[in-house]
DNA sequence: CAGTTAGTTCGAAAATATCGAACTATTAAA
DNA sequence: TTTAATAGTTCGATATTTTCGAACTAACTG
């Protein structure tokens, strides 16, 4: 496994991360990552094949919207809060806001 | 030309409103009509083909970012400020903040 | 009516997403 | 110390989406 690459934060875009929020999959994601702290791929339960979760986290990451560190046989994904809120204030905190206040029927 | 296709202010999504932001050329789009109030797809000046630039449009309508309707041989266009921060309070705001905020090369 | 402008639609080519199968790395068990 | 199990990635094929240029439609203009 190569090792995993994150942009730094001054690389972060912000049509990239809303891209990388844009989607259904990645939206659950992240609204779960915002409650969760760190939770491995596999925690995450959706109706789609591993190998595209796995997909879905590699948008996130190289979005700079999560950061991934190894442990053991897991990837452990946390949100890059305090390099969005750098980058962008304000951006991801009303996102997770109004997706938690829609019921959204996601996934 | 079939008519103009616009969901209800209820049916539109954040993953939909997000999914189309998160494409430079249609980010481009919307900051210029957060200044401009209404514009003709034309005043547009971005560098893809004409038939791209109306699929964007599309994209942009059917997510319900913007409103359109026909005048004379144009299409105007608008931000659909209202129904957005109806449904999604704070997030365009947010959006348009941080993107002008930031100087990103868009396009 | 012929010509112009604004934008859409169509068909092909390029790029991206999805899936299942095969693979790699790490830990656990025999 | 093999052998198996678990977590996730990578690969190859298919499906969907994006992009372009060409052809089209609709409304205005001389």
């Amino acid at each position: 496994m190569r090792p995993i690459r994150h942009p730094d934060k001054a690389d972060i875009t912000l049509a990239c991360v809303l891209y990388a929020l844009g989607d259904p999959v990645r939206l659950e994601i992240v609204k779960r990552l915002a409650v969760e702290q760190e939770l491995p791929c596999a925690a995450i339960d959706v109706s789609v094949a591993k190998s595209t979760l796995s997909h879905h986290f590699k948008i996130l990451r190289e979005s700079g919207v999560i950061y991934c560190r190894k442990q053991g046989t897991q990837h452990m994904n946390s949100l890059r809060r305090e390099d969005l809120s750098d980058r962008f204030p304000g951006l991801l905190e009303t996102i997770l806001n109004v997706a938690n206040a829609t019921t959204e029927t996601l996934v």
